[in-house]
DNA sequence: GACAGCTATTGCCACGTTGAATTCAACGAT
DNA sequence: ATCGTTGAATTCAACGTGGCAATAGCTGTC
């Protein structure tokens, strides 16, 4: 087991400053091909490795961005997670992961910057947090949200148009001829900005369809774990509704429900149609196969990135927030349509 | 968005040394009442915060581990993720996630410490290095393996007993009167132990049953996904053969071929039973649910930082390699076992 | 042959923190 | 009065790096 070498090790074995090794390492200054072929043997023989606590010090940058998510094992954000970890290597970021667990004290903590100016940015979907108290955090560096709106344009935000998209997948629903159109997954006592604009969405379809909306059909739930939207279907089915198609704000919530819907003997889509929210692998091999909204996932991730990399390096252009809108798409398989491709 | 403030910022403030200041920050000697509250004010009023990049340069020590896993975004690897963060945060460490793609030249660079000291330890998930490799690999930092054998002791290793398990499965499979059972999973072009373990233990079930192993139902994938399960699954059927039972190596191989059944019509499990490994949280909302081992995935994550733990702190004691093995048990469900508890 | 105009290299310092050694004051015992 | 002891706070130096300014060497020009 190695222990470390430093730029002046290297320097004294290659007979130079350690100055000039530093310049090779960077490339920041122009070096002689000689003295460079010299520097770069020593560095391999000593299996040189710049330290990147001293770099970090002087250079007042970590090369670590956060990210902040509910939960690494839910499978919308363990797919969003493994793409921001690859995007940012591409930058020549790490990327450190901290899980909130929906804890709002946990949110702010991130957002106040508790961690030492151990990252340069963080990226946060912020599910506690109400949007309001987001927005006043003074944050001492800069924070992309991911899916929660930022009311007065306080913080960079990505995110699919949820009102638009709750629309699209209602309106399939109704266009297969479902009148009797269930959501599940809404969040009332959490302030929370996505759940309101995708139950916002689904209203509004109901409404251009002259469907008076109807409260019991409103499903909350208190996590959006499979086993929520099993236990929301469960209410609604116990309740005396008969819903021919449900609407789920995520896709566990739709599993769930689907997987409540096979207990009590429901044919899909036959009996009951449904549609999920966000695409996961899952929903392509569950049994049906789940219709579902797609975000662009890849486009988040990238995009979120973007951003924060402006912030980064141009702090000086202050760019007023930026509310970025991924494209989504409805992807139709046989949880509404049986004969749909097979995917 | 504040500025840093330093220990000398809070030290002037307070009409102390910077030295003190870091004592109280720190409670790393006697500092009088009176000091300390006076410190702690203006510690409070300048909003200080220690410069982490400062403390690890000085202190030779970074706060952050490693974790290099092939894929987040597949649910074993997130939940295990999931749990080695909180485990983790709970020992005040960060973690940092890299994400291999089963690339063979990514594990060897992070097992050589290419990442500039910028992490304490590192756990790893090999998954296309050989044992032999890892394990002649110098590294400059404590290393612990999940899963993978680490033939000559020279690495932690933190595992379930994959033969056993393997054996348990398959044993389930026989004792339900299934005879004509078929394997999915192998991987024979990485060198993988993990997959050849969980092949041994089938085999070793099959032979104590006086069946002879028969190739063509020892199925090999590329990757370890949903649609690697179906592929092999068709292959499977499209051969001629016609199993009885599946024991897939893992959920998700078990989930794809899960999903191909259906599209050919076959009952699960009164024509094909179907047993998985990993115990996904998919697995218990899928239809039918499937009967799969479950490692203790908590303990897993717990005695891995634990072993990490020990070396960081304590690196004088060259304690031998350890090889901790985890506990599993065979969860039945309805892919088997029609009359299943709904779990 | 002096001098400008280069390029290649160097020394010095500061980033913010902590370990080691040191100073200073107060106190009790001799 | 002196000395040793203890507790509290300070000074000094160093961790490894990169920005800055300075220097040394070298070429070409008049």
């Amino acid at each position: 087991m190695r222990v470390s070498s430093s730029l002046k090790d290297v320097a004294a074995r290659a007979g130079v400053s350690a100055r000039t090794v530093s310049n090779v390492v960077n490339g920041s200054a122009r070096v002689s091909a000689q003295t460079r072929q010299k520097v770069q043997e020593a560095i391999d023989e000593l299996g040189y490795r710049p330290n990147l606590a001293a770099r970090n010090l002087r250079a007042g940058r970590t090369g670590v961005i956060g990210l902040a998510i509910p939960e690494l094992h839910s499978p919308y954000f363990g797919e969003l997670a493994g793409l921001l970890v690859d995007a940012a290597r591409r930058r020549s970021w790490t990327v450190v992961i901290d899980q909130t667990h929906g804890d709002a004290e946990a949110e702010r903590r991130l957002l106040t910057g508790d961690s030492g100016r151990a990252m340069d940015g963080l990226i946060i979907s912020p599910w506690a947090l109400e949007a309001q108290e987001v927005a006043s955090t003074a944050r001492p560096l800069p924070v992309v949200l991911l899916g929660e709106r930022s009311p007065e344009g306080l913080a960079d935000r990505v995110a699919v148009d949820n009102v638009a998209a709750a629309d699209d997948a209602t309106t399939h629903l109704l266009a297969l001829g479902r009148r009797r159109i269930a959501a599940i997954g809404l969040q009332p006592h959490l302030h929370n900005g996505t759940a309101e604009q995708r139950a916002e969405g689904y209203r509004r379809a109901l409404h251009r369809a002259h469907l008076a909306p109807r409260p019991e059909w409103e499903r909350p739930v208190t996590a959006l774990h499979r086993q929520d939207g099993a236990r929301a279907m469960a209410e609604l089915l116990d309740g005396g509704a008969s819903p021919d198609a449900v609407f789920a704000f995520t896709d566990e919530l739709a599993l769930g429900a689907l997987h409540l819907a096979h207990t009590r003997g429901l044919r899909v889509p036959e009996d009951l149609a449904i549609v999920g929210f966000d695409d996961i692998e899952d929903g392509r091999f569950s049994h049906p196969t789940l219709t579902t909204v797609s975000p662009d996932k890849g486009q988040i991730a990238e995009r979120a990135l973007q951003c924060l990399a402006d912030r980064i390096y141009s702090p000086e252009n202050e760019v007023p927030a930026l509310d970025l809108t991924i494209p989504h798409r409805l992807v139709v398989r046989r949880s509404t349509v049986p004969g749909a491709p097979a995917d």
